[in-house]
DNA sequence: TTAATTGGTTAACATTAATTTAACCCTGTC
DNA sequence: GACAGGGTTAAATTAATGTTAACCAATTAA
C-alpha cells in the first residue's frame, strides 16, 4: 500500500484554507494547515510534510520570506514548496524561484486543476527521489537540476541514459546493482533491450569520468566505487 | 515619511461605501468613491488610485467589465484591482481574474480582515515596485517593466512568448526546464500546442540573443546557461 | 476601410545526437 | 580449448531537436 502524502497548506484566509483542505482530504492526502509563515515553520517541524502549499500574499511574513526561511533549514531540504500566486503577480514567479520554490500554481484555484497539479508535482518528486537535487560522492557531484556531473570542478556532460545510470549507481555507493534492477529502473518495465546495452553505457560513462568510479562485479552487476 | 496610499472604493450601495470608507480613512488611507463602473473610470483619471476596491455585483456596468476596461488602459497598468465578492461565489467561478483582477476579498466584510488584507496587498505592491523588476544573469538583463532584454548595453526586443520563455528559463539559471513545465508555465493549462512550437521560439531567442545563452539537454529540456 | 506588419503556430524536412545492436575481442576458469 | 561473462568498437537505428517556410489571427498603419 502507498503511504499517504502529507501536505501543509498555508494561507491567512480561512476560507481558502478550508476550501483547499477539503479538496485535498477528499483526494486522500493528509493535510495540516497554518495561517502564517511562522506557524508554517512551527508545524512543519512535527508534521514533516512532503509538500508545502504556500500563499505568496500573507501579512506579517509573506510566502517568499517563509519559503526562503524554510529552504534554509537543512531538515526541509527534501520538502517541496509550491506557491499559490495571484495571476498577475509575475514578480513572484522570479522572486519565488529565487527563494527556492519548486513550482507555483495560479489562483483562482480550481479543485480539479489543483489536484491534477499536485499529483503531477508529487509524482515528479517521487521520480527524482532526489531529496536535494545534488548528490555528492567522493569528488563526483551529480546535479539533477542542471543535469551536469562534476569531477572536482570539471564539468562533465552525460547523455540522458548515462546520467540516469550513473545517478542510480551513485545513489548507493558501494552497493552492487544487478543488470535486471538497472534495466527496470533506468529503462522501465516495458522496454526490452539487449544485455550489452548496459555495458556500452557503462563504457561511455567510464570514458567520460575515468575508469575508477564504476566497478564490475562479475556475475552480479555494477557498483559505484566508494 | 511614507506617502499615504490612495484607494478608490466602488460600490452601488452607499451603506457599504460609507462603511468601507470610514474604516480605510481611520487607517490613514486617502479614499475616493464611485457608484458605478463609468464613474470609477472617470474618478481614476484624476485621483490616480494605487488600488481600486471593486464590487463585482453592480448594475449597469459590473465589476468585471469595469475591471477589464480599466486594465486595458495603459495608464492604469500599475493600479491594483481587488474585488469584493459575495461569499457564495465559488473561488473557481471568479471570472474576475480573467478580467485582470489582482485579488479579491469576500463579503461580508470584517473591518479587521479588510485592513489586514489591503495592507498585505499594498505591501506586496510596494515590494514589486521597489524590488527592481529587473532580472540580471551574466551580461543579460531582463526587464519586465519595459519588456526589454539587454545584452550588455544592447537593447533587444523579444516578442511576448519569447520573452516569457526566456524569463522563465532565466529565473533559475542553470536549471533544466522540461518541455511540459515550460508549456504549463508559458502557455497555461488549457492551451495545447505542439512540441515544435517551443523549439521555434527557442530558435528565435537564440537568433536575437546569440547561441550561447540557452542550452539544450536532449531528452530533458532547455536551460539558461550560467 | 484595406493594406501591411507582427506574432504565434504548424507542418515538413534536415540535422544531429543518443541509443541500440551486432560482431568481435579479451580474460579467466574448469 | 571451450565456455562464460564482460569489454570494445563501429555501424545502424531511432529519437529529439533544429530550421524553414507557410499560414492565420491580431494589430497597426495608411
Amino acid at each position: 500500500m502507498e503511504i499517504a502524502r502529507k501536505i501543509l497548506v498555508v494561507d491567512d484566509e480561512s476560507d481558502i484554507l478550508d476550501f483547499i483542505t477539503y479538496n485535498l482530504k477528499k483526494e486522500g492526502y493528509l493535510v495540516a494547515t497554518a495561517f502564517n509563515g511562522a506557524q508554517a515553520i512551527e508545524v512543519s517541524k512535527t508534521f514533516k510534510p512532503d509538500l508545502i502549499l504556500l500563499d505568496v500574499m500573507m501579512p506579517v511574513m509573506d510566502g517568499i520570506e517563509t519559503c526562503a526561511h524554510i529552504k534554509s533549514l537543512p531538515e526541509f531540504a527534501k520538502t517541496f514548496i509550491v506557491f499559490l500566486t495571484a495571476r498577475s503577480e509575475e514578480y513572484s514567479e522570479i522572486a519565488g524561484f529565487q527563494a527556492g520554490a519548486d513550482d507555483y500554481i495560479a489562483k483562482p484555484i480550481k479543485p480539479k486543476v489543483l489536484i491534477t497539479r499536485l499529483n503531477a508535482i508529487l509524482r515528479r518528486k517521487d521520480k527524482e527521489e532526489t531529496a536535494s537535487t545534488k548528490l555528492v560522492v567522493g569528488d563526483i557531484t551529480i546535479d539533477r537540476d542542471s543535469f551536469l556531473v562534476y569531477r572536482g570542478s570539471d564539468k562533465i556532460q552525460l547523455a540522458r541514459k548515462e546520467f540516469e545510470l550513473l545517478f542510480l549507481l551513485a545513489s548507493k555507493p558501494g552497493k552492487v546493482f544487478t543488470r535486471d534492477f538497472i534495466l527496470e529502473k533506468v529503462w522501465g518495465d516495458e522496454v526490452l533491450v539487449v544485455d550489452r546495452t548496459i555495458d556500452v553505457h557503462i563504457r561511455k560513462i567510464r570514458e567520460k569520468l575515468g575508469d575508477d568510479y564504476i566497478g564490475t562485479v562479475k556475475g552480479v552487476g555494477y557498483k559505484f566505487e566508494i
